[in-house]
Parts: C-alpha cells; sequence; structure tokens
DNA sequence: TTATCCGGAATGAACGTTCATTCCTGTTTC
DNA sequence: GAAACAGGAATGAACGTTCATTCCGGATAA
C-alpha cells in the first residue's frame, strides 16, 4: 500500500463522518476507525484535526474548480458564464451530497468565517465568480451594490436549494434547476 | 428575585455565549456563572441543555413576530408586504446582533432542520412569509415555483447579507438594505 | 540462501481535559 | 418546623492527543 493510500483513506472516511454527524459526531478514534488504521497513525499525516478539516476543504475545492471551468468561455455573455456556473455547480453539488453536506459543514463554522474573509481580501488566486460580476459591473448588467452581496444573493440561494434537495424538501431535475439558478440571476442583473 | 427573574437570567447568558462562541463554546457552568447563578441551579428551570437551547429558540421567535406585524397590512400590494417584511426584519437582526447570531447557529444545527421540516409540513400557526408566497403566487406576481425555493431565494440572502454587516465585510445602511431587498424581490416575483 | 539486524511506519492503550448532569448540603420561605 | 429552592463540588462519559511498543520490509552478514 503506497503512502497516499492510507492518507486518502483518512480523507475519506473523515468526509463521510463529518458530513454526516458533524465536527462533533466525527472523533479521531471513529474516523480511524472507518478508514482501517490506527488512530495515531492520523497524526502521521495530519499535525491535528483542525489540519485535517481544512486540508480535507481544500481537497474538495480542488476537485469542483476544474468541473466548473469545463465548457467555461470568457466570450459568451455575463448572463450564459452566469448560468454555466450556476447550473455546473448545482448539478456537482447534488450528485456529490458527501461533499456538499461537508462544505455546508465547513462554511457555517469559525473555519468557513476565516476562509470567506481570505477569499474577500482577495488572498486567492483567480476567482472565477468574482471575475464574473466585476465584469457584468463594468459591463452595466449586473447591479452596481457590493461584491459580497452579490455573492450573497447569487449562491446563498444556490446552496439552500442544494440542501433542501438532499432533505428531500424538494426533488429538483433539470427544468427546477434551471428554473432556480435564471431566479438567481434576475436578483442580480440590472 | 422572583421566580422568573432567575429563567431570564439564565436565557439571557446562554444567548449571550451561544451566540458569541456557539454551542461547544458555551458550557452549562459557564452559563451559570454569567447568570450568576449555581451550575444546578439551570436544571431546575430548564431539563436539559437542548431544551435551554430550543427555549431560547422560541423566545427570541417570540419576540420578532409582532415587530414584523407592526405596520404589515394585507391591503397593499404583494411587493409592499414583501419590501415591509423584509426591511423590517433585515433592519431588527442588524439592530440585534446577538439574536441574529444565535439565530444562525440554531438554524446552521440539527436542532434547525427539525425546525425547518416542522415549519415546512405547516405545523405552526399562521406563518405570514408562507402566507405571502401563497397570495403572491395565486395573484401571479410571484414566480409560480415550489415555495421552498421561494424561501431560499428570499430570506437565504437576507441571512447572508446580515451576516455580512455583522461580520464587517460591509456596512449596511438603509439605502444598501433597500438595494438589497428589492433584490430578493427581483428573483421570486414574476 | 538463510539468518540477523535495523529504521521508520503503525498502533492503540493511556492521559489529561472538558463537559453535561447529578447529588448532597445549606438556605430561604411560609 | 417543613418544604421548596439554590449552590457548586462530585461524577462519569467523551474527546483529542501522545508515546512506548510492535510490526514489517529491506539491507547486511555469514
Amino acid at each position: 500500500m503506497s503512502k497516499t493510500d492510507k492518507r486518502d483513506d483518512i480523507l475519506r472516511a473523515a468526509l463521510e463522518l463529518i458530513a454526516e454527524n458533524g465536527f462533533h459526531g466525527a472523533p479521531m478514534a471513529l474516523i480511524a476507525e472507518h478508514a482501517g488504521v490506527g488512530a495515531g497513525t492520523i497524526y502521521r499525516y495530519f499535525e491535528n484535526k483542525d489540519v485535517l478539516i481544512t486540508e480535507l476543504f481544500r481537497e474538495i475545492e480542488t476537485r469542483i474548480i476544474p468541473v466548473l471551468l469545463d465548457g467555461y468561455s470568457l466570450q459568451k455573455s455575463i448572463n450564459e458564464r452566469f448560468f454555466h456556473l450556476g447550473t455546473v455547480m448545482l448539478r456537482y453539488l447534488i450528485e456529490n451530497p458527501l461533499e456538499f453536506k461537508y462544505l455546508e459543514q465547513f462554511i457555517n463554522s469559525p473555519f468557513g468565517v476565516v476562509h470567506r474573509r481570505d477569499k474577500l481580501m482577495g488572498k486567492n488566486e483567480r476567482d472565477v465568480f468574482r471575475e464574473l460580476f466585476e465584469d457584468g459591473i463594468s459591463q452595466q448588467v449586473v447591479k452596481n451594490i457590493p461584491l459580497v452581496i452579490l455573492f450573497d444573493l447569487a449562491f446563498g440561494p444556490l446552496l439552500a436549494v442544494t440542501r433542501d434537495h438532499i432533505l428531500d424538501f424538494i426533488q429538483l431535475d433539470e427544468d427546477l434547476m434551471g428554473l432556480t439558478v435564471n431566479a438567481c440571476w434576475d436578483s442580480v442583473k440590472r
């Protein structure tokens, strides 16, 4: 078994347990057990639980970005670009409920606040969403209000709708997904 | 000191500590200390921590409802009614950051899921928001999509924007609040 | 080829801490 | 004097993390 195998086993076990039971329903001992690994072994790969949690977040983020960018073109209209990102994201999250649940846990925790602050400060590499809204404002097709609010208007509902689907409050099909993304567009468009 | 005084002290202490530090940053012993009360005393008023948490939620809900209804009239247009509820809610939450932070903690926790499910099942008394959307759909001024999605579109962003204000990512003044509520309206209106 | 040795990876029992809850003692109230 | 109440030390369960020990595969020696 290669070195990274065990690391992956640990990450997968953490993803499953945290997504289903939250940070506090996923003790290290249980993560170890589900990964088929000794409790101490986790600490050979991750300094502590906090590091494990943030590494897992980065891992998921890295998985999503190429999916979003597949077929995404800066040549298209702002509206089309928004629709592309929105539906692809919605579809991805619905097809990967574990990852969605994990992201939700992460975002609604002190980890998430730190992450959000860093993002807004522009500490990151290229951010397609920020780019899209900035283009939209300068082309006068998007409301000229603070970026943060545009994020809230557009992605807050997308996450909320995904959660409702996963909790079985609604059944999102392609039609309903389209309607939802369009509704979000209505809220940010001029 | 009257019987309810102590109960209120406990609720207030719990509100402050949970809002600032989350459920896990608010041990019962600390709540007791902040309330000026013995640890055991809390259990004379609340069966256990879960009960304390849900009681506090109900308390806050009860405080907000009359504020929302003040000046609210079913005679006005759907648009006006939406604007009224949206801005009043936004203003209230911004002026009562502790209550907002508590609500956020509550909603993003297993407690919140249960509460949401009950609400959607219509287990509750009159719900002004549900009423508003149902009227809007039948008058054909609101998009004919599932109620849940309308909630997500309208109130997700309002909560998100409030959080960003409280975290100092933006400064919401009356203008910006108006713009935000209008943007939410754009997303639900036909 | 076989026997011995070696180093790092893996282990899981044990530790110290934290927490919700209980219990017993003292105090107030009537 | 009895009954209800309040207090906070005591309790036991759960947790993250540590560390002395075991395990294992490859190198070395005979």
